[in-house]
DNA sequence: TTATTTAATTATAATATTCTAATATTGCAA
DNA sequence: TTGCAATATTAGAATATTATAATTAAATAA
């Protein structure tokens, strides 16, 4: 149906799912690793980094604002995106904790 | 139109966006957590895990199992899951090296 | 053999996503 | 004010995803 179930998983799990559906599109991702990467936080050298249209460049920016992972403030004609830290964090906890799990679980296969 | 451009990325990025992408559903990720859990991996109690019908999460094991996140093997009637580690740290190493570069960042916003 | 159990596959319907052209909108500069 | 640059929004077409009922396949139990 297209639609994804949310009812019934822990809303823990469904808020991760969200942040982390939003990491897996190559554009989403490549524009997260390019504010990691920037010494300061850099507006829309973005659309020139990115091989799509800024129309969807601004779609994929607005996507990942929507599960708090940037953030942006405007400075006069530009708009400067950065990534919100705190939600980066609740992806490396998450990741984290699934490999200390791991550590400790016999693999059987 | 639905379909991801994927030229103009780094072979690594997208690879790893199709990684995030498979973790960014409440199904597959609760399916992990599960198998990371799991004292010794386990087969069709997953089934019994999660709220979906048994299809919906046999399509949903495959598509794990596409990106290289889990592996099964067979066991007489029943099929063991467990997660492939080697697959696990190339997540971890993704978030981790984000993380250091972002603790090397100013943010400005 | 026949029934049962486990799990994958198929078919199908509903919905979501992705992309871009075209079009706003906003702020600044001349 | 006018024009330009930077972004966002809309509209719409193409494609992908999700979910499940029904079915199938394969192994084991009776």
């Amino acid at each position: 149906m297209g639609i994804t179930k949310t009812e019934g998983f822990a809303s823990k799990v469904t808020d991760m799912a969200e942040v982390l559906k939003a990491l897996g599109h190559p554009a989403r991702l490549a524009i997260i690793e390019f504010l990691a990467k920037s010494p300061s936080c850099i507006c829309n050298d973005i659309v020139g980094q990115i091989p799509l249209a800024q129309p969807t460049i601004s779609r994929h920016l607005s996507e990942l604002k929507k599960v708090g992972l940037i953030q942006g403030s405007i400075e006069g004609n530009n708009i400067c995106y950065c990534i919100n830290e705190d939600r980066w964090v609740d992806v490396k906890k998450l990741v984290d904790n699934l490999s200390n799990q791991l550590n400790q679980t016999n693999k059987c296969c």
